[in-house]
This record gives structure tokens, C-alpha cells and sequence, in this order.
DNA sequence: TAGATTGTTAATCGATTAACAATC
DNA sequence: TAGATTGTTAATCGATTAACAATC
């Protein structure tokens, strides 16, 4: 299958497609249509089916996708094949509960290591926890691309633009900060507060509702 | 100012407003154009003009905004103010890091309690862990609207079923799972899978350039 | 063949951007 | 007054949805 240009709102709603169909249990059809899927997760089935379409071809009218080629290409697509290499900056609680979480395998992401201004006791889920100062010549060595921030908001900035120094081109930010990067960096932000605002906006209208 | 309607879009960006005022020095002028905040945040201007007036009329021309108000009028449209009160269902890792995390309660978020298969150990951070046989009671007793859920992905359906019969009507869902949920009840996905898709597709974009 | 499903082309919807008038 | 900035109205853009032809 040919690489087609994706947008963003496609990109998202992949992994979602991906996740429902690992959860299929093996004793069932080995087919799956895009209607099936798109009921299962509360979507419009054109939708999915439009999705489907652009990152595999092996939907068969009447009878849909074979499910293990639908993973898998869904799966290549999001490069969850080939693993990425990323390091991790401020092993607190945050920082650490990453470390740990072995769910990450699955998505192709390999975090090799933290760094902390207290490099910690012992090494974190079996990640070494090295000193901040070695960050720099750590990157530079083992050639990151991605760097992943879950320092306290104050320090954000600086943490980031020292891994763009020595080479990161993707960073993953926890901190609940703004983060200036030159063009070529995709920062993505895990927006606590973005999802806090959308529950909290629900909660206000059902309270509304109510009275 | 009376309320309007407004899109998940646009709510989406107003943290983000939020979190660069309160970060800007108290020494520097009172006020602050919709063109200043665009451009330190790199976006288009003319929709940070749209955004603020969608929740504030304090705008002056040539002058902009009183900073302090904006803040009072982004935070007050946001629900900062009054307090939501939420459990937390599965103290691993991640949700002891939630737990821990003093930063909620700037977004009006207070985590009561959480809950465990494992009511460990202690209190963590200060908050009690209870075993999950008392979730119900304690939801309906203290009337809870807001339900976070940490727990491993495979039990994420069968406790979002029970926070929701007993009244939880949002839910946090932290989990990589997908969940089904009766209409009225708001599930906000804090996707990490999602993240990371968006971060992968763009290093493999740059490799692709790169040869 | 008939029916379910795919994939594509066209129409609709919503959000962003551009242009401009109002105002201090 | 002139210029910066706001807020609004119109135009553009992109994504979703609807309609339909193709296929097994």
C-alpha cells in the first residue's frame, strides 16, 4: 500500500481503530467490516470506513478487512514496527510512573533512560536515572529524536531547548507550559488542563440542565 | 458578560491563554493586546481576538486587555473557580503521580479519594486509598460528579460502569481503552497512544526528508 | 442474482482566515 | 488627528457526511 497523505484528525482516530482490534477476541470471524468497527466505537461509519481506506487496501466488499492485515497495516502506518528511541527529562512522580509503564513496547516508543538534577537513587524500572549535566553528551551519543519533558512548568523551557541543542526533534511535553521551538520541531503537549476544560464544561451544562 | 456558546475548539485553546498570562511578570504593563498573546503563543492572531471575545468584553481598542480581568474572566468561563470534586480508581504508578499532583487545584479539580484493589499501604499524598468494594457508597454519599480512571486497560470498562451507576456523569479516562458509555455521560480520553502517534508520524516525516 | 460492503465523488458543515468598519 | 487595536461580517479552507457506483 502506497503512503497517501494523512491529516491530523485521521492520525488520531487511528490508534483508537487499533486498540479496539487487538481487543478482539481470536475465537471470532477473522473479518471485520468498517461498520462493525464504526458501531462498536460509537462513530459514522463512513467515517471510519474513509480512514480504513487510506491506510490499508485490503477491504473486500461484503466481507470487509481480515483483521490481523488491518492491525498491521495500521500498525506500519503509525510506525509502531520500528521502534523510537526517546529519553525522559525529571524522574518525579510523573516522570517515573512513564518509566514504568511497559504499555509504551506496544506503540514502538523505547524510552533508554531519564535524566533528574537528583539523579536519584537506584535506576527506575530498570531505566538509569543519570544527572541532568549528562543529558548533552547522552543524546548527542545514542542519537535521540525524541525527548519527553515532565519537569515542573519553570524549568520546561530551558529543558527543551536544551534538547533541541543536541539534536531532538520531537518532544513530548507533560509540563503544563507554552513551549518556543524553532521550525522543524514538532512539540506535542499533553494538555491536562485542555482535558480538564472539556470535563469541567460538561459538568457546568449538566448542572445547568438540572435546575 | 453573558454567556455564549462556544466550540470544543476554541475551549480547547483557552487554557492555554490562561497559562501564558498568569505566567507573564507583574512588572510589565496591565494590559495586553490579542496580538501580543498571538504571536508569543505562535498563532494566528486574529483567532486569539476571536477566542477572547468569545469570553471577555474588557477589550479596548489600541489598548487591549486588563490582564488581571482576562484572567478572572478566562478562569470564571472555564469553571476555575468553583471547585469539582473527583474520585480516583486505581492507585498505580500513574495515579498516585494524579494524586500527588498539587497543580489541579489551579484548574478547580480536587481529587477526594482514590480507590484500589490494593487500598495500599498509606494515605498517599495526603489523600486517602480505599478499597474498591467502598467506591460506591463513598460516590453517592459525597455525591461525586467527576470519576478519574487509572486503572490497567482491561478492567477500565467494568469500573467506569460502576462509577457511572453511581452517578458519575464525567469521566477521566487515562486508560487506553475505549469506553462505552450511555448518552449524557463525558468521556475525555487523556490519550497517550494518540500523542504518540501524531509525535511518530512527524520523526518519520523528518527521516524521510533527511535521505 | 441479491445484498452487503467497499471506495469515490459531491454536498454540507464548521472552523479558520481575511477584510473592514468601529473606537479609543 | 493618526494609528493601534478591537470586534464583526464575508470568504476560504478543511473535514465530515451524504449519495452513489463498483464489486464480491
Amino acid at each position: 500500500m502506497e503512503r497517501k497523505e494523512i491529516s491530523k484528525a485521521v492520525l488520531k482516530r487511528l490508534p483508537g481503530y487499533l486498540s479496539y482490534l487487538k481487543s478482539i477476541p481470536d475465537d471470532t470471524s477473522p473479518y471485520i467490516s468498517a461498520t462493525f468497527l464504526a458501531n462498536a466505537l460509537g462513530m459514522g461509519e463512513v467515517q471510519v470506513r474513509k480512514d480504513l481506506a487510506l491506510v490499508s487496501d485490503g477491504g473486500r466488499p461484503k466481507i470487509g478487512y481480515l483483521r490481523e492485515s488491518l492491525i498491521e497495516d495500521i500498525s506500519q502506518f503509525l510506525g509502531y514496527d520500528n521502534t523510537t528511541d526517546a529519553i525522559l527529562v525529571g524522574a518525579g512522580k510523573l516522570g517515573q510512573a512513564l518509566l514504568g509503564y511497559s504499555g509504551f513496547a506496544a506503540y514502538g516508543l523505547n524510552i533508554l533512560a531519564a535524566f533528574d538534577v537528583n539523579p536519584v537513587e537506584n535506576q527506575a524500572e530498570g531505566r538509569p536515572i543519570y544527572p541532568i549535566e549528562q543529558l548533552e553528551s547522552y543524546c548527542r551519543t545514542n542519537k535521540v529524536l525524541m525527548g519527553i519533558i515532565t519537569v515542573p512548568g519553570q524549568y520546561a523551557q530551558e529543558v527543551c531547548d536544551r534538547l533541541i541543542a543536541c539534536g531532538i526533534k520531537a518532544v513530548w511535553n507533560f509540563a503544563p507550559t507554552h513551549l518556543d521551538v524553532p521550525a522543524g520541531i514538532l512539540v506535542q503537549n499533553e494538555n491536562m488542563a485542555t482535558s480538564l476544560a472539556v470535563l469541567s464544561m460538561h459538568l457546568q451544562a449538566q448542572m445547568k440542565d438540572k435546575k
